[in-house]
DNA sequence: GTTGCGCAGATTTTT
DNA sequence: TCTGCGCAAC
C-alpha cells in the first residue's frame, strides 16, 4: 500500500498495527485519513479480515465518514467491517445475547427523555416533591453510575472504589433498573453496561468476542466514560492490538461523563504502548495555530502537544467589539456580505455560539438581509410529540412490556383513560404480579373480574379498542406485513390522524406533515436495508436520530453551537458572544477551574476549525433573561497575543472604529461588571452592595451537616443577618442564614 | 379529565 | 424575556 501522502508520524500510525497504540491527534492534523490508511493497511498489506476488526467512534456521522472513505478507496467486501458507535456496537451485541441477561432481544431503547419520565415517576411514587430533588439531579446520578460503568451487581473493584453505594439516592437507582428491566427496556448507558455485564459475568460470551476482535480502533478517545474504557480493556485484553486516537485539548464532554483517567491510566492497563503524536495541522493559517495553541497553554491539565504548521501566517485574527448584541449580529451579517461579495462561498462561511439560544437574533440579522443559512441541528425531528407518539405505538408492537410506551399512548387520542385510571390499573398489576398489557388483557376479557378498581365503561370500551388496533398490527407483521403499511393502519386506526385533523390548527397540519416525514424514513430505512424490520427501524432511530437540516453544499451559511463544530472544519469562522458569563458561561464560573478548563477547551475547539480566518466578537451589553448584561470581553479573548489580532469596534451601519493592534487596557471594562435593569424607558442601575466582610464569601467550600460539601454561590447581608446560597455536590441550591446553619470551612 | 395561570429557571447534548 | 411544568379550577 502507498502510503506517500502521509508524513512520517502519520505513517507510523498507521503501519503500527500491533500492540497498544495511543495516537494524540491535534486539530486539524489528518486523523480520519491517517485512520481509514490504517484500517486500509490493515486489510490489504496484513491480510486481515474487515470481519476481525472493530472501530468505534462516538457520532454516526462520524462513523458513516470513515466507513465511506474506506469503501471507496477499497476493494474488499466491507459487509462485515465494523465502524460503528459505542451505542450501536453494544445494541447489536445485545440482541444477539440478551438471553444471558434476561432481557428478550426485542428489548426498547429509552431515550433521555425517557429516562426522564421513569425518574420522575419513581420520585411521584415515594411523594417527593421536585423541591426536595429535582429529577434531573437523580436522573444525573443515575447517568453518573453508569458512566462509571456500574450495573446492579456489578462487582468490579475499581468501579466500587468510584462510587458509593449508601448513597441515599441508591435505592432510587435500584428501583430505577427495576423499572427498566420490568418494560424489557435498556437506557443509553445499560447499553454499554449491559454489555460491561455479559462480559463480566459470562467468560465464554467475552471470549467469543475476544476472538472475533482482533485489532480494535477507538476514536475519539478523550471522550470515552469509564464504562467504555472498560470495555475495551476486556476487549481487547487477548490480543492487545487496541488503538486509540484523540486529543484532550478537545475534550469537551465531560459533563457526559468523558474522563480523563482512561488517558492516564492507558499505560498501566496496556503497558508498553507506543505514542504516536500528530501534531503537524494541515489546515489553518499559522496566524490561527499559534494563536490557538497560546490560548490552550493556559490548561494545566493536558499532556502536551505542540501543534504547527507549514501554512501561510495567514491574516489576522479579528476581534470586533459591538454595542449590543443587536449590533452583534448585524456586523456579522455585514461582514459575511462582504465576504461573499468579494467571491467567497457562503458554504465555507460558519458562525458558532456557545448556546442555542444565541442563533435567533442571528437568525433575524441574516433574514433581514436575505442570506441564506442553516442551523444545524435545532429541535430534533424524533424528539416532536406526534413522532414520539406513533413512536411509542410502534415500540409496543415490538415489545408489549414496554410500559412506558403504553402509558404514553393509551389515552391519546382521548380514549377516556386518564393518569388516575392508568395508575389504578398499574397498580393493580403490581399486585398480580404481571404486566401492564397484560392487565388490560384481563381487564378486556374479565371484566367482572375487576369490579372493585371500578372502572367506567368508557374506560372498558377504550381498553378494548386500543388493544383491538394494536393486535391487529401485531398480527399483521407477523404475517410479513412491511412496516411502512403497518405504520399506515396504524396511524389510520388508532384516531391519531383524525384527532389532527379535526383540530384543524396550523400546527396540527404542521404534525399531519410530521407524520408523512416519519412514513418517509421508514419506507427509506426499508429500502436500505437488507432484511427491514420494525426493531431495526426503532433502533436505527433512538440511536441515530441525526436529521438532515437542509443539504450542505446549496450555497447557505452554517449555524451551530461549538460543540456542534467538532470534527469540521471551514474557511471563515464567526465567533459570538465571546463575553464573560456566556463564553466562559456563568455556570463554568460558578463551577471552578476544571470546568473553565474545558470551556478553554471548547474555545480552542472554535478557533480551530478556521482554515483562513477567524472573527471573535462580543457585546458590551446583552440582553440576558430579561435585562441588559454588561459582562465585559472573554477571559479568553485577553489570553489571545496581541501579534495575533487587530481589534475593532462595530458602530453599526457598515462603520468600524477604533482600529487597534492592541487591546484595549483591562480597567476600561471594569465598569461593566454591573447590572441594569430596564423599566420602561427609563434606566435604573443597580449598583452592587458596597462589600460587606463575609464569613463565607462566594467560592469558600464549605460542608453542611445534613446535605454535605458544597460551595458558597453568593452571599448577603452582614453579620447576623449574613445569608449565604450554597450548591450542593448534586446540584441542588439551598439558602440558608448563616448563625443558625449547620455549616463550616472546608 | 381537560384547560389555564403563576412561578421558577434558564449550558453544552456525539448516543 | 421566554418557556415549561405543576397545580388549581372547571
Amino acid at each position: 500500500m502507498n502510503l506517500e501522502h502521509l508524513n512520517s508520524e502519520q505513517q507510523r500510525a498507521v503501519t503500527q498495527t500491533e500492540g497498544p497504540v495511543m495516537i494524540l491527534a491535534g486539530a486539524g492534523s489528518g486523523k480520519t485519513r491517517t485512520l481509514v490508511s490504517r484500517i486500509q493497511y490493515l486489510m490489504d498489506d496484513h491480510k486481515v479480515s474487515p470481519y476481525r476488526i472493530l472501530a468505534v467512534t462516538f457520532s454516526n456521522k462520524a462513523a458513516r465518514e470513515m466507513r465511506e472513505r474506506v469503501a471507496a478507496q477499497s476493494k474488499v467486501d466491507l459487509g462485515a467491517l465494523q465502524v460503528t458507535t459505542f451505542h450501536s456496537f453494544c445494541a447489536r451485541l445485545l440482541r444477539i445475547e440478551a438471553q444471558y441477561l434476561g432481557l428478550s432481544r426485542n428489548f426498547s431503547i429509552y431515550d433521555a427523555s425517557e429516562s426522564k419520565s421513569i425518574v420522575k415517576s419513581i420520585l411521584g411514587k415515594y411523594g417527593i416533591n421536585q423541591k426536595e430533588l429535582h429529577p434531573s439531579s437523580l436522573q444525573y446520578y443515575i447517568e453518573g453510575l453508569k458512566n462509571l460503568g456500574y450495573y446492579m451487581g456489578c462487582s468490579d473493584e475499581e468501579t466500587l472504589e468510584d462510587i458509593d453505594l449508601d448513597d441515599e439516592y441508591f435505592k432510587f437507582f435500584r428501583e430505577y433498573e427495576t423499572e427498566l428491566h420490568k418494560s424489557n427496556a435498556v437506557d443509553f448507558g445499560s447499553l454499554i453496561t449491559a454489555v460491561l455485564n455479559l462480559f463480566e459475568n459470562f467468560s465464554e460470551v467475552l471470549e467469543r468476542y475476544q476472538r472475533k476482535y482482533q485489532y480494535i480502533l477507538v476514536d475519539e478517545y478523550q471522550d470515552t466514560n469509564r464504562a467504555q474504557f472498560r470495555l475495551i480493556k476486556l476487549l481487547s485484553q487477548g490480543t492487545k492490538n487496541v488503538c486509540v486516537v484523540g486529543d484532550e485539548d478537545q475534550s469537551i464532554y465531560s459533563w457526559r461523563g468523558a474522563d480523563i483517567r482512561n488517558i492516564l491510566d492507558f499505560e498501566s492497563v496496556f503497558p508498553k504502548y507506543d505514542l504516536i503524536k500528530l501534531e503537524q495541522n494541515y489546515r489553518s493559517s499559522k496566524n490561527i495555530i499559534e494563536a490557538a495553541s497560546h490560548v490552550i497553554g493556559n490548561n494545566v491539565n493536558r499532556k502536551g502537544k505542540e501543534m504547527w504548521t507549514d501554512n501561510e501566517q495567514g491574516e489576522s485574527i479579528r476581534v470586533l467589539e459591538c454595542r449590543d448584541d443587536k449590533l452583534e449580529a448585524q456586523f456579522v451579517g455585514h461582514e459575511i456580505t462582504q465576504l461573499i461579495k468579494g467571491g467567497s462561498d457562503p458554504n465555507e462561511i460558519a458562525i458558532f455560539y456557545r448556546t442555542n439560544a444565541q442563533s435567533r437574533l442571528i437568525e433575524d440579522a441574516l433574514r433581514k438581509i436575505k442570506l441564506p443559512y442553516r442551523v444545524v441541528a435545532g429541535i430534533k425531528f424524533y424528539e416532536r410529540k406526534e413522532i414520539k407518539d406513533l413512536l411509542c405505538y410502534l415500540r409496543i408492537l415490538v415489545n408489549e412490556k414496554d410500559a412506558l410506551a403504553i402509558t404514553r399512548t393509551i389515552n391519546t387520542p382521548v380514549r377516556g383513560i386518564g393518569a388516575r385510571t392508568i395508575r389504578k390499573i398499574e397498580d393493580e398489576a403490581i399486585k398480580l404480579n404481571t404486566s401492564l398489557w397484560d392487565m388490560f388483557h384481563r381487564i378486556n376479557d374479565h371484566y367482572d373480574d375487576y369490579k372493585h378498581l371500578r372502572l367506567s365503561t368508557k374506560v372498558k370500551s377504550g381498553i378494548r379498542s386500543f388493544l383491538h388496533i394494536l393486535t391487529e398490527c401485531q398480527v399483521a407483521l407477523t404475517d410479513g406485513t412491511l412496516p411502512s403499511q403497518v405504520y399506515e393502519k396504524l396511524l389510520a386506526e388508532s384516531g391519531y390522524l383524525e384527532m389532527l385533523n379535526s383540530e384543524g390548527t396550523h400546527e396540527a397540519m404542521a404534525r399531519v406533515e410530521n407524520l408523512d416525514e416519519l412514513s418517509n424514513a421508514i419506507k427509506q430505512y426499508e429500502e436500505d436495508e437488507e432484511e427491514p424490520s420494525l426493531v431495526g427501524f426503532l433502533e436505527t432511530i433512538t440511536l441515530d436520530s441525526e436529521t438532515e437540516t437542509g443539504e450542505p453544499g446549496q450555497g447557505q451559511i452554517s449555524m451551530m453551537t461549538i460543540h456542534g463544530s467538532k470534527g469540521l472544519e471551514y474557511e471563515y469562522v464567526f465567533l459570538v458572544g465571546a463575553e464573560e458569563t456566556v463564553f466562559p458561561s456563568y455556570r463554568s464560573l460558578e463551577d471552578g477551574e476544571d470546568a473553565i478548563e474545558e470551556e478553554r477547551r471548547l474555545f480552542y475547539v472554535a478557533m480551530t476549525r478556521a482554515m483562513r480566518k477567524l472573527y471573535i466578537c462580543f457585546a458590551q451589553g446583552r440582553m440576558l433573561w430579561g435585562s441588559v448584561r454588561f459582562n465585559g470581553p472573554s477571559r479568553f479573548i485577553d489570553e489571545i497575543p496581541e501579534d495575533y489580532f487587530e481589534w475593532d469596534k462595530y458602530e453599526g451601519a457598515g462603520v468600524l472604529s477604533g482600529h487597534k493592534k492592541t487591546r484595549p487596557s483591562s480597567s476600561d471594562y471594569d465598569d461593566f461588571s454591573q447590572e441594569t435593569h430596564f423599566a420602561s424607558d427609563e434606566v435604573t442601575y443597580v449598583i452592587p452592595e458596597t462589600k460587606a466582610t463575609y464569613k463565607f464569601p462566594e467560592g469558600t467550600n464549605v460542608a453542611h451537616q445534613l446535605y454535605g460539601p458544597g460551595k458558597i454561590l453568593s452571599a448577603e447581608g452582614s453579620g447576623g443577618d449574613e445569608k449565604v446560597v450554597v450548591k450542593f455536590k448534586d446540584g441542588t441550591k439551598k439558602k440558608f442564614l448563616v448563625k443558625f446553619a449547620p455549616i463550616e470551612r472546608l
